[in-house]
RNA sequence: GGUCGGGUGGCCGAGCGGUUAGGCAGAGGUCUGCAAAACCUUGUACAGCGGUUCAAAUCCGCUUCCGACCUCCA
């Protein structure tokens, strides 16, 4: 904590020093999923951008309270049915089937993506009565408004007194006026266009309903988050977050039910993460441009010309910033891919060097600076882009010492275990990667060894016909054969 | 149409007043029985036009192209 975080904080517009509400603890919501179908690709980015921030926090000393909703509840479709709802009717199951079905294909992607799960992930059914009593204090309040069973947010009158509405998506309410979309449900009911339900009545075929003052009914969409955040976190908390395509009306909406039921702001830093592109377009549900991961794993889609691993994935959105937009393609993918390798061989050949140094040296001074430089760019508002290009400096230092082109008298022994450290903990802790290559231990290796060891047999005695073979041979199964300076090794292609 | 954010070398992608970003591809070299792999070195850039400045990819203006949001989206 002694370093000096720097975040971009979307409220104001601009970079500011962090500091927390109370010192030592953070605590920050980021908007989960709203589990009616499989995650997408574009999901799992935010995501991924949310884990390295939270392991970033981490890594820093905080004790943080990350909170990650599920929305299985009281997100409308264009029609007016709950999301929920169309899923089970479609599918013939109970809502809570499809929800739990589609949390349980969430987790495993997420685990797959090597994310750190969240310690609270709240459920929107699952508090439904802390958004009743939301609204309550909404109405009395005299923020919101009832009609036919319904509650509507009053978006003029909570402008007017509070000044509020609009100062995270910079948007006008009288442009608001004009502009908004006039075929939603119940849009009649409502005093203004820009007001919003927060409680709806229920129709008669709605499956998922509760009893409330009102009428039996469902919350509104933008409620559970208002209403969870404050539950787990408090009136004021430190981080909330989420994909920069709910800044509106979502977030909006959001601060204006915290606003408007306690009158303080929710959160004092709102971040938001730019769109994963495809091909140059966003990736987006709706709209068919869209890639699952299971597809990128496996390159079963038209997009790719193969598949790639999930740390590759991670490594390429890691290259970009988490505020950037970041254009997935099959070319950048393959690079990603080489990119990835280099760091996990140059971090596995950390292993077999030892400084000859005694004493500190110029190199050693200088491998300090780059690491500095990394953490450096990690305070600057979670830069990893930048942070993982010094680590590639550090790989060129590496190989070199490795392969002779500089000296291991150049580097002290506490030299490379100050590399080891900063190696591991970025690469791991921070950016939260896994070595992939490390999970082919078993009998596959003792029989690999076998056949390295007959091939290197030929070829002192100057078999090279026996010695190609095996080499040929092995390629062909996708095995390739590295005959390298101490002895040779093998890997997958 | 409104609001906001962008256009950086063959590709991806940082930088946002003076410094080598980095990855991939390309070129040269090292190693090797040959090859592959690996490693080292290295060229190439800031959409266009004006302006401010000793200095501009970085600030300002205009032009042009692209994207996001504007009540489905992470």
């Amino acid at each position: 904590m002694s370093r000096n975080l720097v975040v971009y904080n979307s409220l104001t517009r601009q970079k500011e020093k962090f500091s927390p509400i109370q010192e030592g603890f953070i605590g920050m919501y980021v908007c989960g999923p709203t589990v009616y179908n499989d995650v997408h690709l574009g999901n799992c980015r935010t995501f991924m951008s949310f884990d390295v921030i939270y392991r970033y926090l981490l890594y820093l000393g905080y004790k943080v309270r990350y909170v990650r909703n599920i929305t299985d509840v009281g997100h409308l479709l264009d029609d007016g049915e709950d999301r929920m709802s169309k899923g089970a009717r479609l599918d013939n199951l109970e809502p809570m089937e499809v929800a739990q079905k589609y949390s349980n294909g969430f987790h495993h992607i997420m685990s797959i993506f090597n994310t750190l799960p969240p310690s609270i992930e709240p459920r929107a059914t699952g508090h439904i009565l802390e958004q009743i009593e939301m609204v309550k204090e909404i109405l009395d309040n005299g923020y919101a408004y009832e009609k036919n069973g319904s509650v509507y947010f009053d978006t003029l009158k909570f402008a007017e007194k509070t000044g509020e509405y609009g100062k995270l998506s910079g948007r006008i309410i009288e442009d608001l006026i004009s502009e908004s979309r006039d075929n939603l449900k119940n849009q009649d009911e409502k005093n203004h266009p820009s007001d919003f339900a927060i409680w709806m009545k229920a129709s008669d075929e709605h499956i998922m309903k509760w009893n409330s003052p009102w009428s039996v009914g469902f919350p509104g969409w933008h409620l559970e988050c208002s209403a969870m955040s404050t539950k787990y976190l408090g009136k004021n908390f430190d981080i909330h977050g989420g994909g920069n395509d709910l800044k509106f009306p979502h977030h909006e909406n959001e601060i204006a039910q915290n606003v408007g039921s306690c009158g303080c702001q929710p959160a004092n830093y709102w971040i938001h993460t730019n769109m994963l592109l495809m091909n140059g377009k966003k990736m987006s549900k709706s709209d068919g441009n869209t890639i699952s991961p299971e597809e990128l794993f496996t390159g079963k889609s038209v997009h790719v010309s193969k598949g790639y691993s999930p740390m590759v994935v991670r490594f390429f959105m890691l290259q970009s910033h988490y505020r950037s937009p970041n254009d997935l393609t099959d070319e950048a993918l393959l690079a990603a891919e080489k990119g990835f390798k280099r760091l996990m061989d140059a971090n596995k050949n950390l292993d077999g060097l030892i400084g000859a140094s005694p004493l500190e040296t110029i190199l050693d001074t200088k491998i300090s600076e780059i690491i500095e430089g990394a953490y450096s760019d990690m305070d600057d508002d979670f830069n990893t882009p930048r942070a993982l290009a010094r680590l590639f400096e550090i790989v060129t230092i590496i190989n070199s010492l490795k392969d002779g082109q500089m000296s291991l008298s150049d580097i002290s022994v506490t030299g490379i275990t100050k590399i080891k450290d900063a190696m591991r903990t970025i690469i791991f802790d921070i950016l939260g990667l896994k070595d992939e290559s490390e999970n082919n231990a078993g009998p596959l290796d003792g029989l690999m060894n076998l056949i390295i060891d007959l091939r290197q047999q030929a070829r002192v005695n100057k078999d090279w016909g026996t010695s190609d073979k095996i080499r040929d041979s092995l390629n062909e199964i996708q095995i390739q054969i590295k005959d390298g300076k101490e002895g040779t090794s093998w890997s997958f292609k």
